[in-house]
DNA sequence: GCACTTGTTGTACGAACGTCCAACAAGACA
DNA sequence: TGTCTTGTTGGACGTTCGTACAACAAGTGC
């Protein structure tokens, strides 16, 4: 609902009717509709966490391919629907005013760019270094991610694998 | 409103209480919440070229420095507001069920990206490169936006400027 | 002074919202 | 079979929403 409808067409009625069950349902198993939220949350960060791991795991061994693929799969079909993307920017725009919504946010970045300084060590780019590049190849898949969603004419998911591709290169060489 | 209260706040009942005017007037001179909020984007959108342009304007001639200038203006102060970041979220999240909303986002990022190409081309960037720099610096510049907003603790204005400068280079040379 | 346009108010209306709760269905255990 | 827990329903309640509208203030041209 969040992706096809945005944040304001989620009501409790609206998601009730969708998954077929009556709106008092959606108050007995959350506790109100914005534990409901943060649950879809969780629940898609971890799809999104899932999803780059198994990326990794089919990767091999050699480092500069294991970063490409951690950064290229999130733009694979299953992460880049444009559905998604709009639940993310449903998610993003609710951080202001719910608390637990931004920690959650927080949480979801840090383990992305964790990975990320990892992956770059591996590709041996020196530690004072890893992280503002982790910061900025971070930045970038959003951007891209965002660009994808909300402009597809633009750009193709190939083109932007691409880029980020290009721009992992040049940041480890640089 | 948006910025402070998410899209959900921005009510034409709160709107009107901040402007300290009574609600029937927003319906005087707006047709309706939806015009409302297609003119804060256009308006909003329409300070951040001004600012930008202005960046440029004061930059000189040399090509780099004028590119560095428009890219890091998106970090200024004045745009680089968590308030006016909030607001950008806000609008993308409408861009899902709104077609005009997400028509003025295309205008908005088109022109960004057109700009960013005529520099790349100052800089002496290939003709055949620029439109994929270009994209890639905007979802740099996007990204870096995007974590300041949701993020503000995990880096800075001046770090999120460095990243930038640092990514163009390796850019134009690459 | 008087009609007339313009600006603004406050309220009324119907719809939709989140939440709550009494009631019903149905399987589990004694 | 009878009770008890669990799952589920559907509607009621009070609130807030966007919009519409009659009414009031205030300038403007004649």
């Amino acid at each position: 609902m969040l992706a096809r409808e945005g944040a304001a067409g989620a009501s409790v009625r609206a998601i009730a009717a969708e998954a077929g069950v009556s709106p008092g349902l959606v108050g007995h198993y959350f506790e109100g509709v914005d534990a409901l939220v943060a649950a879809t949350y969780a629940h898609v960060g971890a799809q999104v966490d899932a999803a780059l791991d198994a990326a990794l795991e089919g990767a091999g061994d050699d480092p500069r391919a294991r970063l490409e693929a951690y950064l290229t799969a999130s733009f694979a079909p299953s992460i880049a629907r444009g559905e998604l993307l709009a639940t993310w920017v449903a998610f993003w725009s609710l951080t202001a005013s719910r608390h637990d919504i931004a920690r959650q946010h927080d949480e979801q970045y840090a383990r992305f760019r964790s990975r990320l300084e990892a992956l770059l060590g591996e590709c041996g780019v020196a530690a004072g270094r890893r992280r503002a590049q982790a910061i900025a190849l971070t930045a970038l898949v959003d951007g891209l991610w965002l660009e994808l969603c909300l402009s597809p004419a633009v750009l193709s998911p190939a083109d932007v694998a691409r880029i980020v591709r290009e721009h992992a290169g040049l940041t480890i060489r640089g």
